[in-house]
DNA sequence: ATGCATGAGGG
DNA sequence: CCTCATGCATA
């Protein structure tokens, strides 16, 4: 799948080039299972084991995605290396991956010829730091040091793979969602609470980090997955690219923000004082997840429906889920999943959309025992697809939640006959 | 950057 | 089942 490479060497992310590292595979046991030839195959993207793979990964781009080749059919990959790596490997300061000393034999054939378009000293715009290196690319003598020291990321056979399972997340959330009476995640209560260490942060002081380390990721050239992969190298905790965007959009719930601010700001710390930077690209990744999930998409004029269905009533009962997904020929479960989702969403710490058009703040959702009713009857801002008639036909049916009194009237009239297109 | 999903933890 | 923290997959 060259084409596939091609992409990725021409993916639109400007700063993306330093996400890039090059680590060497140890052969692993015997005669490891041979994919295809040449193949940058998709199938190990996200997931060769240490000691499984055999050839090189190439760790890359914003999400730190994962090719792999075989050490036959280097090509690809020494045409990579020339194309993203500023350095020349083997020369002074070049450090394997996997630390001085330790047997690069994996990537033999490539050390030979691979020459640098560019010089150490004329890094541009995008490289920033000298010392900034791609995992076993390139650092300078003074920064090398063996991985060994660093915290020791848990990749142990715990649980680990899903790593989403968020498992060593030990929130204990004491506010668990608490439907009830939940901070507003906008104010925060500068009383109690510090009973550890950080001083939890007001709003503005979150929004202002978050530029700040934005900012600085940028200027130094790192990607959010970069990031998110440094966490885990230099504070055992790893994240994806995802948070990290929800963090710098400030996407998170205020809590989660705060929970993570820490962690980022010595990220921030360290590699503005230029340490440990390579350090931060050459982690063993760990994450194998064999599963592909797949993703549902839910057609526009769907959504426009469940939107609508959530502005009525954003906690549906079973019955009321299984009713809607019916109309909509959705899955029950995926339409639960929709909810829970959306509801999420509704209580994101800041950004509505990542735009700037939600000074508000939060939005507010429905206080409990009463709902979020647009005057039924009086859409201020219909959703996009609105399946007005699946609309009318299902949700007259009973609607009380829970034994709180829901004013059933119907969605007030279809208003469209059509799902109109975007996206 | 975001949509849909998973899984832990709490009812 | 829900909330919440997170992440894969994808637009």
């Amino acid at each position: 799948m060259a084409g596939h490479v091609g992409q990725e060497l021409g993916r639109p992310y400007p700063l993306a080039g330093q996400g890039l590292h090059l680590d060497a595979v140890p052969p692993g046991p015997a005669n490891a299972p041979h994919e295809g030839p040449g193949s940058f195959l998709p199938e190990a993207y996200n997931g060769v084991a240490p000691g499984q793979g055999y050839g090189y990964r190439l760790d890359y781009g914003p999400q730190g995605g994962l090719l792999e080749t075989q050490p036959g059919d280097p090509a690809g990959h020494q045409a990579l290396l020339r194309a993203w790596c500023p350095f020349p490997m083997g020369g002074e300061g070049w450090v394997p991956p996997y630390g001085p000393g330790q047997p690069a034999a994996a990537y033999e054939g490539l050390k030979p010829d691979v020459k640098p378009e560019r010089e150490c000293g004329q890094q541009g715009p995008i490289y920033g730091h000298p010392a900034q290196a791609w995992g076993g690319c390139f650092l300078p003598q003074a920064a090398a040091r063996p991985l060994a020291t660093l915290p020791a990321p848990p990749p142990g056979p715990a649980g680990e793979g899903g790593e989403g399972s968020g498992a060593s997340s030990p929130r204990s959330d004491g506010s668990g969602g608490s439907p009830g009476a939940p901070a507003a995640p906008g104010e925060v209560k500068a009383d109690e609470a510090e009973s550890g260490d950080e001083e939890t942060p007001s709003t503005e002081e979150m929004e202002q980090f978050a530029k700040e380390l934005k900012h600085k990721r940028i200027t130094l050239g790192f990607t959010q997955a970069d990031v998110g992969l440094a966490l885990g190298v230099l504070y055992g905790k790893m994240f994806s690219q995802t948070t990290i965007c929800r963090f710098e959009a400030l996407q998170l719930s205020f809590k989660n923000m705060c929970k993570l601010k820490p962690l980022l700001q010595r990220w921030l710390d360290e590699a503005d004082g230029n340490a440990n930077l390579q350090e931060m690209c050459s982690m063993e990744s760990a994450l194998l997840q064999a599963r592909k999930r797949k993703r549902t998409s839910i057609e526009t004029a769907a959504r426009g429906s469940l939107e609508s269905y959530f502005l009525r009533c954003p906690k549906p009962s079973l019955q009321e889920i299984t009713h809607i997904a019916h109309d909509l020929h959705l899955d029950k479960d995926v339409v639960r999943v929709w909810f829970c989702n959306r509801r999420q969403k509704g209580k994101r710490s800041g950004g509505c959309s990542g735009r700037d058009d939600c000074e508000g703040g939060p939005l507010p959702f429905a206080p409990p025992g009463q709902l979020p009713g647009p005057p039924m009857g009086h859409h201020p801002q219909p959703p996009q697809g609105y399946n007005a008639a699946a609309f009318a036909t299902l949700y007259v049916p009973q609607f009380h939640h829970g034994g709180e009194p829901f004013d059933p009237t119907p969605p007030g009239p279809p208003l469209m006959g059509h799902p109109m297109h975007s996206t």
